[in-house]
This record gives structure tokens, C-alpha cells and sequence, in this order.
DNA sequence: GCGCTAATATGATGGATACTCATTTATTCT
DNA sequence: AGAATAAATGAGTATCCATCATATTAGCGC
């Protein structure tokens, strides 16, 4: 009977823990299919096969369980971009793996980035962000600040600068996309990139400069020296 | 008694359209302070001094209700915003006008831009934009538009990506110097221009371009015309 | 001015729902 | 096993959106 006592006390907690996200999902689903105003309490709790007055042991109100539910969706999604990231490759490149994942991912749960819209509107605490989002965001920031220290990326803008023009951009990429009912577009990333190509260092020495650099700073400084170089030998002529 | 029964008609569609605008003011004001879902339609029918049940004659519902209140607001940001600009400058100068305009109000009116995302939220008709709030992109549009046809911007990149860009990092930043409590910050603009700075096309003729200019399309044009003398030169002996 | 019709306004009422709480059921501890 | 504690329940409450039968007002021919 101990060995069952200890045993039901396990499975005690695990149903404890079960229902706790058996409640997460019931919610998840819930407000995603039906949308926050379309979903009641009764309805979640039917789904997790609870009482209702039983979620209210787990989350205070339906606010609140929402804010839980969003939360819960950055947080996988951070823990995503971790994974598509390659960290040992150059900055520029893990910038294009994480905008690709990102702008897929928010296409692909737009769903849920309208709970996000839903769940920041706390009133009361002023423009508060969900923590877990921060957390997300701090991916980008973390990226551009190692390619800062690998001296890949120039300090001339202050990097939350950057990260909000490039996370920004994305973000509104991926409503219009939505509007237009079109899929996932890598020019989208290809053209933003673009843009950030002027503030990248190039890490390629002179001496092993065989190859070819088809960066476009890179392109012009060559075309120039030539030609320089060119002029001034005529000139000596 | 003619003349007061004609006045009298016309106070009263003047009374109507008073009512109307009393509504909007008073359900404007109640949902900027409040919050949506802290505004009870009573508290609105209180504000516009009628009865509860007279809002229905005006509005569907309070969905509806929310939605006329945020497309007047952008209604009114893009009569501002068309001011806020100057055709006649140069394309650039129009841009950093219209996002300094743009940027300003979104931090001052923050509230409005809370209640934009609640408006959009409708459930069943599939991330619907509304009207006004298209109407106002367009502006931006407008003038990436009239850059290209006067070949002051480049054609390199499709339209409604340079504009997402644009658009989205500006609805970014703008969110992310509120979280930081601050106020409207110039460097953003001046920023987000120098990273369109590559796809101008320059319109100073050579003939005074003394100062240093590194934008790429003012570099290669040097280049070119420097390449240009070079060869006639070559044939010319 | 006066009745008649149509338009407009009202607020009591219904229905729905978020949240509470007294009671019941399950688990733990001795 | 039995007391004590923790967890679960669902009927009940308050609130709020939206409706609708009724009341008020405006328009208009005479």
C-alpha cells in the first residue's frame, strides 16, 4: 500500500501538471478556433473535461488565461528560433534564418498573433509587454549584438534601433502577406537584408580575397581603387 | 411660423448629425480612457447624454460602434498626414515628413493604436484591414510612387516592400519608445531614411557635387562618368 | 392650430456569460 | 481508519449587450 500510496502521490502530481496543460490546450485551441469574445468559459472547460469554477483554481480570470496562452506560444517560439539559428555562421546568415523562421512562423500562426494583439491590452498597467515576447525579441537583439563584438556588424546605429526596423518590418510583412492571402516569400528576407548590407563589416582579409565578394560595398571599393589607381598613372604620364 | 418650421427642419438634421457626432465623441473618449472592455454601453449612451437603447439606432453593435471610432481616427491622421507633406520637395524630404508625422502620433495617440488592433479582431471574415486604415498606407505608397515616376527612387525593390519596411519598423519603433517611456525620438526617422539612402537616385548634377556623398548610386554614377572620360580619352589619342 | 403618419427615442426586459462560494469529493498524514 | 487538508464542483449572482414594445417628437396637409 505504500509503494501504491507513493505511486498514486506521483500520479497524483502528474494529473496535477496533466490538467494544468490539458486546461492550456483546451484554451489555446479554443480562442484560436473561436476567437477570444467567441470563446466562453464553459466552453474551455468543456473541452479539458473540467468544471468551469475549476479553471478558476488555475488562472484568476479568462484575461489572464489568455495572457498564459500567448505566453505559453512565444515561448515555443523562442525556443524555435534557438534551434534555426545556426550560431557558428556568419551574422548576416543567422539574421536570414532567423527573419525566415520568423516571418514562416507568424504566416503560418496569425492565429495567434491576434491573441497577442488581444492579450497586450491590459488596461490599467501602462503599454506593459508579455515578458515571454521580450524574451523573443531579445533573439534578435542577441544576434546583432554578437555581430557587433565579431566586429561583422558596425555600431553606427544603436542596435535597438536596428532590431526595430528589422523585427518591425517583418511583422508588418507578414500582415500584408496575410491580406493578400499569399504564402511565405523569401524575397521579403532577400530585400531586407538587402538593406542592411551597408552596415556590415566585411571579415574577408585583402589577402585571401581569391574569391568572389559579391557584396556590393565590397564590389564598388574595388571598382574604385582601380580606378584611382588608373587616373593616377595617367596623370604621372 | 413657415420660416421657423424650415429652421426648425433644419436643426433638426443639424440635431441628428450633432447626435451622431456626439456618440462618436462620447464613445471615442470613453474607449481611449477606459479600455473596450471597461466601456459598458450605458457608460457611452451616459456620455453622449441619450439612451442606452439609442446607440442601436446609430450603431449595430459595440463592435461596430469601436470600428467607427477607429476609422474616423485614421481617417483624420491621413487628412494630417497629407498636409504634414510637401509635394513639391524632394521625394526623401516628403518621407522623412510624413514619418516624422506619422511616428509622432502613434506615440501620442497611442491609445487610438490599441484600440485599432481591437477593431481588427473580428471574428469569421479573415484578417480583415479596414478601409481607412488602407486608405492611410496608401499615402506612403503615394509617395514611394511618385519617387519612382519621378526617378528619384529606385525600381529595384517592389513597392509594397519598401513600404512594409518602411511602415512596419516606424509602428515598431514607435511601440518600443513607448515601453521605454519616451518621447518621440528624430533619430528613428533620420535612421530608417539613411537605410532607403542606397535605392535614391541621386538628382544633383555633377557639376556640384564637391561634398562627399556615399550613397552607392552616387558613388557608381562617379564611377561612370569617370570611366566614361577615360575611354574617350583613349580613342581621342 | 389640429389631427394623422412616420420617424425617432426610451428604458424595462431577456439572454448570455464571467466569476464566486458553499458544498462535495478526493488525497494526505498520523 | 479517521481526522485534516487540498481539490473540484456547479448552482447562483452580478453585469452587460442587445432587443422591442411603448412613448415622444417631427413632418405635413388642412
Amino acid at each position: 500500500m505504500s509503494a501504491s500510496s507513493s505511486h498514486q502521490k506521483n500520479t497524483q502530481r502528474e494529473r496535477l501538471e496533466a490538467r494544468e496543460q490539458n486546461i492550456l490546450k483546451a484554451a489555446t485551441e479554443a480562442f484560436s478556433a473561436l476567437g477570444v469574445d467567441g470563446t466562453t468559459m464553459a466552453e474551455i472547460a468543456r473541452r479539458a473535461d473540467i468544471a468551469e469554477g475549476t479553471l478558476y483554481l488555475y488562472h484568476k480570470n479568462k484575461q489572464d488565461l489568455l495572457a498564459v496562452v500567448v505566453q505559453n506560444f512565444w515561448a515555443e517560439l523562442t525556443k524555435g528560433a534557438l534551434i534555426a539559428v545556426d550560431v557558428s555562421l556568419a551574422v548576416m546568415t543567422q539574421l536570414e534564418q532567423l527573419a525566415t523562421y520568423h516571418l514562416a512562423a507568424l504566416i503560418q500562426q496569425s492565429d495567434m498573433v491576434g491573441l497577442t494583439y488581444r492579450a497586450r491590452l491590459r488596461h490599467g498597467e501602462p503599454e506593459y509587454q508579455l515578458p515571454k515576447i521580450r524574451e523573443y525579441v531579445r533573439v534578435f537583439d542577441q544576434i546583432m549584438e554578437r555581430g557587433i563584438n565579431r566586429k561583422e556588424l558596425s555600431e553606427a546605429i544603436p542596435l535597438w534601433q536596428c532590431r526595430d526596423v528589422f523585427y518591425g518590418a517583418l511583422e508588418y510583412s507578414s500582415r500584408t502577406l496575410l491580406l493578400r492571402e499569399a504564402q511565405f516569400d523569401p524575397s521579403v528576407v532577400k530585400q531586407l537584408l538587402a538593406m542592411f548590407q551597408p552596415y556590415t563589416i566585411d571579415q574577408t582579409p585583402a589577402v585571401m580575397a581569391g574569391q568572389k565578394d559579391t557584396s556590393i560595398a565590397n564590389r564598388l571599393e574595388k571598382i574604385e581603387s582601380q580606378l584611382a589607381k588608373l587616373l593616377s598613372d595617367r596623370e604621372s604620364n
